[in-house]
DNA sequence: CCCCCCCC
């Protein structure tokens, strides 16, 4: 018997091997308990305890389940199928339960946030929360196909994928919203730049996979979805690029709009929704028919399961294709908490936007001076660059100081008068009955440091609210 | 074994 503590999880892992079924259909022997986990992990020698700490912070489960094993119907423990007879644990044949055919055994199931790659023998009894579409590929070895989906428990959730034949094999049998009985499938490490599920591990259905389906009635408490959100605030912090789950009230949102594709040359739609929290906001961007299907006007909440951190201007939001969405989820009491921040205060509030962060100034942005901003080449790449400047304004430019502005909360551009009493924006290809005051302030400077033969180049100053005009 | 997901 070993245990031992799985490094990258944290996780305490127990090991039997070569054991010896003497008899399956005994009565509970003595009062068993859960095994004490935090004996188990202190007495482990190396033991890794802050890895295990952190890992059940981070878990949405506070208390860790006592065992791993959901009692289905039976006060005794789990007994061993005498289908699986001591000739299938001395070795390492983890095709066992296939010899009984393709059945699962349903007498032992365990909770998803157990699984590691290290088990060989478990079932589990999942609602799949996400399914994609099948996609094929290309690569090195050739052709393939492949879909993925998530899968939830009362524990936790793992997402699960599926290749070629397999691909072919579940995809239709997999529905969203239904509950299986999965057992026999491969697993590893999940790849955290893909997949925000609160799991260290994925799992890949191979052709010993068995899936099969359980009536709704014994689901009932299996939960829809389970998110695991950040504070927007936090995607500050997060690395661009990785994935996240993210909550916040819809303040606005743009009109359609069409780019065209810089790679494939398609067009995509899509709509930009200011989201906001308690703490701070977010552009974020949807996509396709979910751009095209979406109505923010009554502000609702909106939560993002798996959505991809950009860092344009600061961090924004997009959505992928495997991003679930929901609205007004009633699986998460921030939904209310949300909702009734809005009305109160939320609606009428300025709150920090991270997808402003480099208009309004990088605080980390170094001090240049104009000569070094021409002999550095700054601003040459396609990529701006940001800098602060301590200079003298020499000349403002007072004609066109003022401009009428788009009163769409996102926009942001000039407005022309109609001279109808309506102001017409081009961006948003609409007219207006009202525009708000904006202010351009372009403006001569000369930074000093001795170098009063450089070139002073113009500036402009923006901000878009009139209450911060101290110039 | 995918991992493309778009634009400013």
């Amino acid at each position: 018997m070993v245990n031992a503590i799985d490094k990258q999880s944290g996780r305490v892992m127990l090991m039997l091997y070569e054991l010896e079924v003497l008899q399956s259909d005994s009565e509970r022997i003595g009062d068993p308990v859960a095994l004490p986990l935090t004996d188990i992990i202190s007495s482990g020698g190396n033991a890794n305890r802050t890895e295990a700490t952190d890992n059940n912070q981070t878990s949405t489960s506070a208390v860790p389940p006592a065992t791993n094993v959901i009692r289905q119907d039976s006060k005794a423990l789990p007994t061993l199928d005498d289908r699986n007879n001591t000739k299938h644990f001395n070795g390492d044949n983890n095709r066992a339960s296939s010899k009984g055919g393709n059945s699962i055994d349903k007498e032992r199931i365990v909770n998803i946030d157990t699984l590691n790659p290290y088990m060989n023998k478990w079932t589990i009894k999942a609602r799949v929360s996400n399914k994609s579409q099948i996609r094929n590929y290309q690569n090195a070895r050739g052709p393939g196909k492949f879909f993925s989906c998530d899968l939830v428990d009362q524990s936790g959730e793992i997402r699960a994928a599926a290749f070629n034949t397999e691909c072919d094999k579940f995809h239709s049998l997999v529905e969203v919203g239904k509950i299986y009985y999965i057992a026999r499938a491969s697993l590893k490490p999940a790849n955290r730049q893909f997949n925000s599920l609160n799991n260290d591990y994925e799992m890949t259905f191979n052709y010993d996979t068995c899936i099969e389906q359980c009536d709704a009635d014994e689901g009932q408490c299996i939960p829809q979805v389970q998110f695991n959100f950040i504070p927007i605030s936090d995607i500050a912090n997060r690395q661009a690029n990785s994935v996240c789950d993210v909550i916040g009230v819809v303040k606005s949102s743009s009109n359609i709009d069409t780019i065209v594709s810089k790679t494939s040359q398609k067009e995509f739609n899509k709509r930009e929704l200011l989201l906001v929290d308690e703490n701070a906001s977010i552009t974020a961007t949807l996509w396709g028919q979910q751009a095209e299907d979406f109505d923010g006007s009554s502000n609702p909440v909106l939560a993002f399961k798996g959505i991809r951190i950009g860092d344009f201007n600061g961090r924004t939001l997009s959505t992928l294709s495997s991003t679930l969405i929901c609205l007004d989820p009633i699986e998460t009491p921030r939904t209310i908490e949300l909702r009734n921040w809005f009305d109160k205060e939320g609606k009428s509030i300025d709150l920090p936007d991270l997808s402003k962060g480099a208009e309004i100034g990088n605080q980390q942005a170094p001090f240049k001076t104009f000569s070094q901003i021409a002999t550095e080449g700054l601003g040459l790449s396609d990529k701006p660059d940001y800098i602060n400047v301590k200079a003298v304004i020499t000349f403002i430019k007072k004609e066109t100081a003022v401009y009428m502005m788009c009163p769409e909360e996102r926009c942001g551009k000039k407005v022309v008068d109609e001279n109808n009493g309506t102001f017409r924006c081009e961006k948003c290809n609409k007219t207006y009955n009202n525009f708000k005051w904006s202010y351009m302030v372009s403006k001569k400077t000369w930074a000093g440091l001795g170098r009063a033969e450089v070139d002073s180049p113009w500036a402009g100053l923006y901000w878009p609210n009139p209450a911060h005009s101290d110039l």
